[in-house]
DNA sequence: CTTTGTGCAAAGCCTTTGCAATTTT
DNA sequence: AAAATTGCAAAGGCTTTGCACAAAG
C-alpha cells in the first residue's frame, strides 16, 4: 500500500524551515512559539500534527525528556550536548567525541545497532552563585 | 540540611514490595493496579509520590515510554545509566566512570559547580534485529 | 470538484497539588 | 502532641481529536 499522497502546505514548509534553522532539540510547543514570532501564524494543533507526520518519514528524530514533553530536532544537524544552569538556564553547548565513541562502544558490546544517545550536564553556573 | 526522616507507613512499605516482586519496568498506575488487585488499598496519588521519593533516592530507575509514562524499576542503587532498546524498551544498566569524570571537569571549565548529568544511550538491541 | 489539511476548542491522559483527616514517631 | 503522610478530588500541562471551513491537486 503506497503512503498516501502529502500535501505542500504553507503550515508544513513552515515547521520544515524552523527545524532547518535550528539543530537542537525543541518542544512541539517551543517550536510553534518560535512560528508565531516570526508572523507565521500556525495553529499549535497543526505543528504537533506535522511533526508526528515528520516523525514518521524520519525527517526528525524524537525523544521525550525527563518530564514527559516530547523534543524534536531534524535528522543530520550537527551533534552536540549541553551543559545548562539549574536556576538561570544558561546553556553552553559541548562537544566529546570521547563520550560518542564510549558510548557506540558500549552499545555495540551489547549487541545494539544504529546507536544514538542523549547526554545533559546540569550545575549552578558562575552568575548564579 | 540534613534529610527530614523518612516514614515508614505500611504503603511506602507495600510499593517497595511490589517493586521487589516484580523485575521489569511499569508505570506508576500499573504498580497501583497490582497493589488494588492483591487488596492493599494504595492511593494513585500515594504511589505517584513514594516512586518519585524512591527515584530520589536513587532506588528506583526512572525512564519515559514513547508516549510520554515514566516508567519505573528497582535497581542497584548506584549511579548509573541506560542502554535502551528503540522497539522493545529492553533496558542494560551502564556505568561510565570516565563519563562521570569528564562531564564533571567540563561543567567546572565552564565554572559551573554542583554538577550532575543525565545520559541515555539508544540502540536496536539483538532480538529486535 | 474531491480529497487532504487547518484551526479551534473540547476532551484525554498522566501527573501533581491543596487540604483535611490520619498515622508515625 | 508534633510532624509527616495519606486520600480524594481538583487542577495542571502536554497532546490528541471532532468537526466545519479552507486549501491543494
Amino acid at each position: 500500500m503506497p503512503d498516501q499522497p502529502l500535501r505542500l502546505t504553507r503550515q508544513r514548509q513552515a515547521v520544515a524551515d524552523a527545524l532547518a534553522t535550528i539543530d537542537d532539540f525543541r518542544s512541539a510547543q517551543e517550536i510553534h512559539a518560535v512560528l508565531a514570532s516570526q508572523g507565521h501564524g500556525v495553529g499549535l494543533a497543526t505543528v504537533y500534527r506535522t511533526l508526528q507526520l515528520l516523525a514518521e518519514h524520519d525527517q526528525v528524530d524524537v525523544l521525550r525528556t525527563d518530564d514527559g514533553e516530547a523534543s524534536y530536532r531534524r535528522c543530520s544537524g550537527t551533534h552536540h550536548h549541553h551543559l545548562v544552569c539549574r536556576s538561570c538556564g544558561a546553556t553552553v553547548e559541548i562537544e566529546g567525541p570521547a563520550v560518542e565513541q564510549w558510548a557506540q562502544a558500549v552499545a555495540e558490546e551489547h549487541g545494539y545497532a544504529d546507536v544514538s544517545h542523549t547526554l545533559e550536564i546540569f550545575g549552578d553556573c558562575p552568575r548564579c552563585r
